[in-house]
DNA sequence: AATTTTCTCAACCGCCGCCGC
DNA sequence: TGCGGCGGCGGTTGAGAAAAT
C-alpha cells in the first residue's frame, strides 16, 4: 500500500494559476501568514487547490523580495561555484542568493549555465566534469583543509571567504565549502601526508552545512592543488596556489573564534571570515 | 507566411527526513 | 519505538514562446 496523497486530486485545481487564485492565496497570507499548515491553507482561503501547488506558488513567485530577470555574472559565478562544491542542491545555493528560488536557478542551471560552462575550454571542461562528481561520490569521503581568505578571490567577490575544502579522490582534488566549527567537532584522522577532516559521508557533510551554518558570505573560487579547475568561470584573478593545514594549525586559527556574531580570526586577529 | 524545432520556466510528482503522537 | 502527517527538496514534464527552416 502506498502514501495517502496529501490531498484529494480529484478536487483541485492542476496548472498554471490565474490573477485571481494568486491574489486570493496572496490576501491570505499577507492577512493570517501560512499558519505553518500548508496542507489546510487552500480550503482556509478559498482555493481549489493542493497545500503543496499553493505553497511553491507562494515560494517561487508571490513571497515578497523575489527577484526575476537575468542573472549577474557575480549570480553566475555564485552558481558554479556551489555547484561544482556541493552539486545540485539548489535550495543551499538558493539560499546564497537573495531573491532566487531553488526552482529558479534549477531551471537557470539547466537551461543555459551548463551550456555556458561546457562553451569554454575542453581542458577546463576536463576539471570542471571531474569537478562535479564531487555530488555523485558516494561515502567515506575524505576532506582536507586548504586555503583560507585568498586575497584575489575576496576582491572579486566583496565579501570574505571562509575555509576552503579540497576532498581528494583519484589523482583529482575538489572542493567544497565547510563551517570551521563543524569541521572542528568531526572526528579526524592524522595521516602522514595530509591533514584530514573525515566526514563519514558527503551527505553527512552537506547536512552539517545546511542545517547549522546560513552562509552569508562564502568562497567564490576553487583551487585544487595546481588545477585552477574553476578559473574558466571566473572573469578576473588569476587563482592562487592553496596551501595546507595541519589540524593544530586550524585549530589555533579557530581558538579565538567568537560563536555570537560568528566571526573566525587568525591567530593575529586578523579576520579569517565571517559566517 | 506557415510549419517545425528548440527553448524556457512554471508546475507537478514522488521521495525523504523531521516531528509529534 | 514505530507510525503517520507534513514540509521540503530535486528531478521531470509539458504548454507556450521564440527561433529556425
Amino acid at each position: 500500500m502506498g502514501r495517502a496523497p496529501c490531498c484529494d486530486k480529484a478536487n483541485v485545481k492542476k496548472g498554471p494559476w490565474s490573477s485571481e487564485e494568486d491574489s486570493k492565496l496572496k490576501l491570505f497570507i499577507d492577512k493570517f501568514g501560512t499558519g505553518g499548515n500548508w496542507i489546510a491553507l487552500p480550503h482556509k482561503a478559498g482555493l481549489k487547490r493542493c497545500g503543496k501547488s499553493c505553497r511553491l506558488r507562494w515560494l517561487n513567485y508571490l513571497r515578497p523580495n523575489i527577484k526575476h530577470g537575468e542573472f549577474s555574472e557575480a549570480e553566475d559565478t555564485t552558481i558554479c561555484t556551489l555547484f561544482a562544491s556541493i552539486g545540485s542542491r539548489w535550495s543551499i545555493i538558493a539560499s546564497q542568493l537573495p531573491g532566487r528560488t531553488d526552482n529558479d536557478i534549477k531551471n537557470y542551471w539547466n537551461t543555459k549555465l551548463k551550456k555556458k560552462l561546457l562553451g569554454i575550454s575542453s581542458s577546463h571542461k576536463m576539471n570542471i566534469k571531474s569537478s562535479l562528481l564531487l555530488s555523485q561520490q558516494p561515502q567515506n569521503q575524505q576532506f582536507l583543509f586548504s586555503s583560507p581568505l585568498l586575497p584575489s578571490a575576496s576582491a572579486l567577490s566583496n565579501k570574505p571567504s571562509i575555509f576552503q575544502l579540497s576532498a581528494g579522490f583519484g589523482t583529482t582534488t575538489h572542493q567544497a565549502l565547510v563551517p570551521p566549527h563543524e569541521a572542528i567537532s568531526s572526528s579526524s584522522t592524522s595521516s602522514s601526508s595530509s591533514p584530514l577532516f573525515q566526514f563519514n559521508s558527503q551527505h553527512q557533510f552537506i547536512k552539517q552545512i545546511s542545517q547549522n551554518v546560513s552562509f552569508n558570505n562564502f568562497l567564490l573560487h576553487g583551487n585544487a592543488g595546481s588545477q585552477d579547475y574553476l578559473s574558466g568561470l571566473h572573469s578576473a584573478a588569476p587563482l592562487e596556489e592553496c596551501s595546507s593545514y595541519e589540524f593544530d594549525e586550524i585549530k589555533r586559527m579557530l581558538v579565538t573564534s567568537n560563536n555570537n556574531n560568528r566571526e573566525f580570526f587568525f591567530e593575529d586577529q586578523s579576520v579569517l571570515g565571517t559566517f
